[in-house]
DNA sequence: CATTTATGTCAGCCATGTTGACATATTTCG
DNA sequence: CGAAATATGTCAACATGGCTGACATAAATG
């Protein structure tokens, strides 16, 4: 059976390494030209896509989901106000807080390409059998960290963020 | 059954957007350490695994894989030349190629980081059942762009990168 | 021999990450 | 109340890794 020595315990897998490397490549890359067109970068994207999804997200919350320093976030994130794609408004409870808000704009773009990206997941899925999406999620939550994996989860479950009529 | 009007045709499929980036976030965030202790980074990285995988690539196709300038590439690869991860021998046909392999330092660190990546998809598919490797594999193959693809594929299944005894 | 090809290199710019220091308003605690 | 902690913002400088444009060299090819 076993080769007994020489051979290595763990084998690198390679096909999957690669592959999340192209599929997460022409995944991001769908965005682009559409951002381009408002001047946008994917940093743009994240910020105003978490912000979308978690309406009333605070400051520092964002900063710990995006694990970028606050004064990375401040550039994309001032530009994103300038042009009326999101909005702050003080905290009801704690005045010190800024939360955040995507407005109708900024929904608009989040949904746009949203959209695009979820035109290829949904080829993906289509190629897996009916319980696709379900394999799908689970290997990409076993992907995160343990320790943020439930951070992570309450995130994606939300369900706050999805358009809310106003 | 269906809601009529008003409810979006195709809607994001939100979780697995989301799960995609924590989940290439702390995949591509495992080897970082060990690379800083080389003063390498990612761009490092995405090099030194190619070039283990593909020995004998040319930098025109290596250009191709990664989707980046030729000066871009340069900066890394350089550094990697100089410090012996990577070296380069004239084509044996063509003497303008430069054809790229990795030196068994080289070898030595690319295996080291595939094999960190490694336990994290061990990992992930261990929660998925006896085909799930093979549900992985396939959708990620179909988030590939549908061009380029078998070129990816071509990669992918090639195994004269399997570490070769010298 | 002229042209094309494979590769390298110089110079400068841009996007997006970092650290460190400091400012401001507000809340909380002794 | 006043001191300390907290949430956020901002200035300045720097690093990484993309980009474009221009030009150089050697080798292959027609």
């Amino acid at each position: 059976m076993d080769q007994g020595a020489g051979v290595p315990v763990d084998p690198p897998i390679w096909d999957i390494i690669e592959l999340l490397y192209f599929a997460y490549r022409d995944f991001v890359g769908d965005p682009d030209s559409v951002l381009a067109t408002f001047g946008f970068g994917r940093a743009h994207h994240r910020v105003l896509h978490f912000v979308t999804r978690n309406p009333g997200l605070k400051v520092a919350e964002l900063l710990d989901i995006l694990r970028i320093t606050k004064q990375s976030l401040a550039r994309v994130l001032k530009q994103l106000v300038d042009e009326g794609f999101i909005e702050q408004r003080e905290g009801e409870t704690d005045r010190r807080q800024r939360r955040l808000f995507a407005t109708p704009k900024g929904e608009a773009l989040a949904l746009r390409l949203a959209t695009q990206q979820t035109r290829r997941i949904r080829r993906a899925l289509a190629e897996l059998g009916p319980e696709g999406h379900a394999q799908a999620r689970r290997f990409l939550v076993g992907m995160i960290n343990a320790g943020g994996r439930d951070e992570a989860l309450h995130f994606v479950d939300q369900v706050t963020g999805v358009p809310r009529r106003r």
